[in-house]
RNA sequence: GCGGAUGUGGCGCAACCGGCAGACGCACCGGUCUCAGAAACCGGCAGGUGAGGGUUCGAAUCCCUCCAUCCGCACCA
């Protein structure tokens, strides 16, 4: 019998689908409705190395349901691009010593290669990459719409600035105070930076998570991350210099017990503060990388001679300045309540400032006077003026109000998120397409001058001021409103502002007049079914959120979320750890798909485990997936010479097909599951295997290579083809007969006080009373009877009958 | 410290609504074939679900307490 060539298979398939077209998506007709449409989408990856078997897992579990959404009748789009501006591509560009166009694009035709050597069925006619101009134009044309929206600005703030790379690096790109790259610590600079304002959107982030279908935990991560709290701010009076400051608190309910007010170090009053002792702590400690600062065990701080007046009840406090006050969150401004702040006792306690107990438990012991009492279930204020006795919560409404009739407070909601900042002082990324005038200030781009393209430069390492600024004939240009000389922009932008609205070019990749069509967008928006790694929860996927949010309130765009439904992969593993190069375990897919072919890669990447779990790679796993292919090829070959049809006869064989059919469907729509597929196929080639010439063994040989082709789509359309029929990847998903589904026999498990003591081939069709008695009748069960009395009965139909004797 | 996830044979895992624990695969053992090996085929193989308690006729599954591992977040007022 002819051997199974996985090469030979593989290569001749892959012909036909490019020649084909097989995958590409359609345009929708104008007023076609999207009811069948589903949009398949994988996160794209960046052209910085080749694929790894992380992508491998990701591309074809896409893969799956993409063949499986198509083959049950839908219209799927399932296109493909590369991220390819950018960090991770220019530190490639900067190892391998050449142009980052050069090395991405020579990257980007390997993984091209790559891809097409793994059988994913993807629409390659409409490819994107970030860093082609007829891409990024409307990166700055989006940019652009930001802008005049007020969503974009520039304004100097504390950056993370890596000395070694002479580089602004993303809060992402900072592990544990350190560079991701080379390890130096980061310093905080300040900088003028491009923002976008994603704090505006911070309610809207929050509240429509309720609208997708989403792992809890990721939306978890991205609630923890925007932060959004409750409380008040209280505005207190400078008594020496009369200025009002306000503070954020969540506890407004304690204001009585309000000992002393702190500054963070970078609060812009500290530098009006006269005293040199307290600026030069304001320095040092400002420069401390945050990371330090956290980690410090004993609190530091200074008094700088001020007070201010508690806006409730006229009381003079000291003023300090101490670093564990954070300039980022809230107002940078602290009112200390050492009685019912840890961190504030702490404070206390370090420098000896008084402590005041102003909220107690309603019934039982107060309190020890001058301790910390942590948050309690039941409390009422005590201590506190006119509302001493008041519950908590109702305490806090009513001071707030109190102040906020006085004008000394309101209620004030505060969120950990801050502004995304967007600008790079390096070379490989998107311009800014903006000219900064003496006269107009920053003036943007005329639409109909994009895309400013990115020039060539000499050196394009990082220096500390941007690459393009090197380049002073193109730095200097007209400004666009005056005429006058202007300067260009020198800094390009994140590569998270690219990888937030890729989705939507796909849906229209050679429009040049906009950068999509509405109505091509609506019509595929929004993603069905995105997969990707869980590490851009509170990165790319928030942005992406953003930038959906701000192009619907933009009137470009019918959808409030990007992604409809989202899936994270879990981690492939290689010796008990995650594979990476710095480990050297990894197992590079390349090399399997020449050992094993690519189908035996798909099957058993899926295989491993349940996906969204760390999983276990090993070279006898995929050994095993390679024979089972082998030996679906023999038994198929050997069934496909035996006598066709009988595919609604009743045969042990037939109905085995029929159930499997049953558990893939339910596995792959329902249950997202995508290991025990394989499993149900491999059990019913394993039947067929016995008698490959039994009734209806051809049909079962046709439904698992039906069923198998999402996985193993090459081996699957090769023996389709020799099964006598053509085209099993635009073929019709199989349904399973209920008929077939149904068994005239079933195994009653009998037990006797819930040990099973006997199992009995029964008809189908019994009654409960029938199958007491037949569990009764017994022999076997009847000696654990031993003659007792019978004091329950419970009946499972279909499944068990369990006496219960006394 | 807070939050999330995961603990099932030697290994990866399955068991969907509380009803036969161990499907499927790996490894291992034996056999057929072979000069031999590989491949292939046939057959075999374990242990009771991290620990303890509870609910139930019945618990891997539900509840409580604890342990271990992994992953987030962590001076956020």
């Amino acid at each position: 019998m002819e051997q199974y060539d996985p090469h030979r298979i593989e290569r001749k398939w892959q012909q036909v689908w490019e020649r084909e077209r097989a995958f590409a998506a359609p345009d929708p007709a104008p007023g076609e409705e999207s009811g069948n449409a589903f949009y398949m989408l994988e996160m794209l990856p960046y052209p910085s190395g080749e694929l790894h078997m992380g992508h491998v897992l990701n591309y074809t579990l896409g893969d799956v349901l993409t063949h499986f959404r198509r083959r049950t009748g839908c219209t799927v789009l399932r296109p493909m691009g590369y991220d390819s501006f950018g960090l991770p591509a220019e530190n490639a560009a900067i190892k391998a010593g050449g142009h980052p166009r050069e090395i991405v694009e020579r990257n980007i035709a390997a993984i091209g290669v790559q891809m097409r050597r793994m059988g994913w069925a993807i629409d390659w006619s409409r490819e994107v990459s970030a860093h082609e101009p007829e891409y990024y134009r409307w990166t700055q044309w989006l940019f652009l719409r930001f802008l005049e929206a007020g969503l974009a600005y520039r304004k100097e703030a504390p950056v993370n600035w890596c000395p070694n790379d002479q580089t602004v690096l993303a809060n992402e790109q900072v592990v544990d105070g350190r560079c991701e790259r080379c390890g130096a610590e980061v310093e905080s600079r300040r900088l003028a930076q491009w923002f976008f304002r994603i704090t505006e959107y911070a309610d809207a982030l929050l509240e429509d998570h309720k609208l997708i279908d989403w792992p809890e935990r990721t939306k978890a991560i991205q609630r923890n991350w925007i932060g959004r709290s409750e409380g008040a701010e209280l505005l207190f009076r400078i008594e020496e210099l009369g200025e009002e400051i306000p503070v954020f608190t969540t506890r407004p309910d304690t204001l009585f017990g309000a000992t002393f007010f702190v500054l963070a170090p970078e609060h812009p009053f500290v530098d009006r503060v006269t005293s040199d002792q307290v600026r030069k702590y304001a320095r040092r400690a400002g420069a401390r990388p945050a990371e330090e600062r956290a980690a410090a065990e004993q609190k530091t701080g200074v008094f700088t001679g001020l007070h201010a007046i508690n806006p409730a009840t006229d009381e003079r406090i000291p003023v300090w300045v101490a670093d564990y006050v954070l300039m980022d969150y809230g107002t940078g401004a602290i009112m200390g309540v050492p009685a019912h702040d840890e961190r504030d006792y702490a404070f206390a306690q370090e420098f000896g400032l008084a402590v005041r107990t102003v909220v107690a438990p309603a019934r039982g012991e107060p309190p020890e006077a001058g301790a910390f009492s942590a948050h309690t279930e039941d409390e009422v204020l005590v201590d506190s003026g006119p509302f001493t006795g008041l519950r908590a919560p109702e305490g806090a409404r009513a001071i707030v109000e109190w102040l906020s009739e006085r004008g000394r407070g309101r209620a004030a909601v505060s969120y950990r998120l801050r502004d995304w900042s967007f600008s790079r002082q390096r070379y490989w990324g998107c311009p800014i397409p903006v000219v900064y005038c003496d006269a107009c200030g920053i003036v943007p781009l005329p639409d109909d001058e994009l895309p400013l393209l990115l020039p060539d430069v000499h050196n394009y390492r990082p220096k500390g001021e941007p690459p393009l600024a090197s380049k002073p004939d193109w730095v200097r240009t007209a400004c666009p409103r005056c005429g006058d000389a202007g300067r260009r922009e020198t800094e390009t932008m994140d590569t998270f502002v690219d990888s937030s609205w890729y989705f939507l070019r796909y849906c229209d990749p050679h429009n040049d007049e906009a950068p999509f069509e509405r109505r091509l967008a609506d019509f595929w928006m929004p993603v069905d079914q995105y997969v990707g790694g869980i590490e851009h929860a509170p990165v790319h996927l928030l942005y992406s959120r953003f930038f959906v949010k701000a192009l619907n309130d933009f009137g470009l765009l019918g959808v409030r979320e990007p992604f409809q439904r989202l899936f994270h992969q879990g981690s492939v593993n290689y010796g008990g750890a995650r594979m990476s190069k710095s480990r050297g375990n990894v197992v590079s897919p390349d090399a399997v798909v020449e050992a094993h072919g690519a189908d035996a890669a798909r099957l058993y990447i899926l295989f491993m485990g349940p996906a969204d779990q760390a999983m276990e790679w090993t070279d006898t796993g995929i050994d095993g997936v390679s024979r089972f292919l082998r030996k679906l090829w023999r038994v198929t070959l050997e069934a496909a010479a035996g006598p066709a049809g009988g595919d609604r006869s009743a045969t042990p064989l037939v109905r085995k097909a029929h159930e499997t059919v049953a558990k893939v469907t339910d596995d792959i729509a329902r249950r997202f599951q995508f290991n025990t597929p394989i499993a149900a196929v491999m059990e019913l080639v394993n039947e067929l295997a016995r008698d490959p010439r039994a009734p209806g063994a051809r049909f079962a040989a046709e439904t698992a290579v039906s069923l198998v082709q999402p996985y193993a789509p090459h081996v699957a359309e090769e023996l389709w083809e020799r099964l006598g029929h053509e085209r099993l990847w635009e073929a019709p998903w199989p349904v399973a007969d209920p008929e077939l589904l149904a068994r005239e026999t079933f195994e009653l498990v009998v037990q006797v006080n819930g040990k099973v003591r006997d199992r009995l081939e029964l008809p189908t069709a019994l009654s409960e009373e029938e199958l007491v008695e037949a569990a009764k009748a017994s022999p076997r069960v009847q000696a654990f009877l031993d003659g007792k009395a019978i004091r329950q009965t419970v009946v499972v139909p279909g499944r068990l009958v369990n006496l219960v004797v006394g």
